[in-house]
DNA sequence: TCCTATGTTGTATG
DNA sequence: ACATACAACATAGG
């Protein structure tokens, strides 16, 4: 599920817990999403230490405490939200952290998420290595274009997916891009003009504006005028054209396009 | 029963 | 070493 703004609109859902204490950690430390994590450390550490911050950064999320940092990758199916106490976990609720108040949940029912766990307050390395995001102004044009040809044999869908370049940018995303720029998501990547290149980086920092506006800040109903409410629905129509969408897998993933509007 | 799912990763192949 | 393609992960819902 999580993309973009929605991994910045579940980063806020822990808020109730900011400046307060943990005073019980419920894990299940045998799922997967702990792999690689010393769960014995992270409740020892996250008992009784104070939650300072949150920070999103693509589909990444840290978690800044008294005494850690704690990182959250939602995966498919993973979200995040608090309940006030008393609260009972749902068998897929694989970390719970509880304050006086309220219980923050993390409910991952696939298990395709990932928890990371690092000692010290200071930002994990693993962190700060993380690429410019596509709303930075470091993020540009010659970037771009850069990695657009490194990957020149590959379906462009499959490139706007690959979150080494474009961290959050996932499968409605990539396709809300795409259509808007009007260029095939099967196009090769390095075959684009020079129109089409500025075209879609344009398109591609427009929609990750627009989506953090609308759903990132509260979750609101994309408009009509998006892809977004028309791809999943049998017949949907091209609200630009007016002519029916294609569903078809290109890079391995569901893509959803105007083959009126984007042709190859 | 079968198919799908807003994601990543390991592995095989070129 | 690099680029590309695809199965695997685990569960729920239509």
């Amino acid at each position: 599920m999580p993309e973009l703004a929605e991994v910045e609109y579940y980063r806020k859902q822990w808020d109730p817990g900011l400046g307060k204490k943990i005073v019980a950690v419920k894990i299940h430390a045998e799922k997967r999403l702990f792999r690689e994590v010393d769960t014995r450390a992270l409740v020892k550490l996250l008992t009784g230490a104070t939650l300072k911050a949150s920070l999103a950064h693509g589909k990444q999320m840290l978690f800044q405490f008294s005494t850690a940092c704690l990182g959250v990758h939602l995966g498919m199916t993973g979200k995040l939200f608090a309940e006030k106490l008393p609260y009972a976990p749902d068998k897929h609720d694989h970390l719970v952290l509880e304050t006086n108040r309220h219980a923050l949940v993390f409910r991952d029912p696939r298990l395709f998420g990932r928890v990371r766990f690092d000692p010290g307050k200071e930002l994990p390395a693993w962190w700060t290595a993380l690429p410019p995001q596509v709303l930075d102004d470091d993020f540009n044009q010659d970037a771009l274009a850069a990695f657009l040809n490194r990957r020149k044999k590959a379906p462009l869908k499959a490139v706007l997916l690959m979150q080494e370049r474009f961290p959050g940018i996932g499968n409605w995303m990539a396709d809300e891009i795409l259509w808007r720029a009007a260029i095939h998501p099967a196009q090769p990547a390095g075959s684009l003009s020079a129109r089409q290149t500025t075209c879609l980086y344009k398109e591609m920092k427009q929609v990750c504006r627009d989506a953090m506006e609308v759903i990132g800040t509260d979750w609101g109903d994309p408009p009509d005028s998006w892809l977004f409410n028309h791809r999943w629905q049998n017949g949907g129509l091209c609200p630009k054209t007016g002519k029916p969408l294609i569903r078809e897998e290109i890079g391995g993933r569901t893509t959803c396009y105007s083959p009126t509007r984007q042709r190859r």
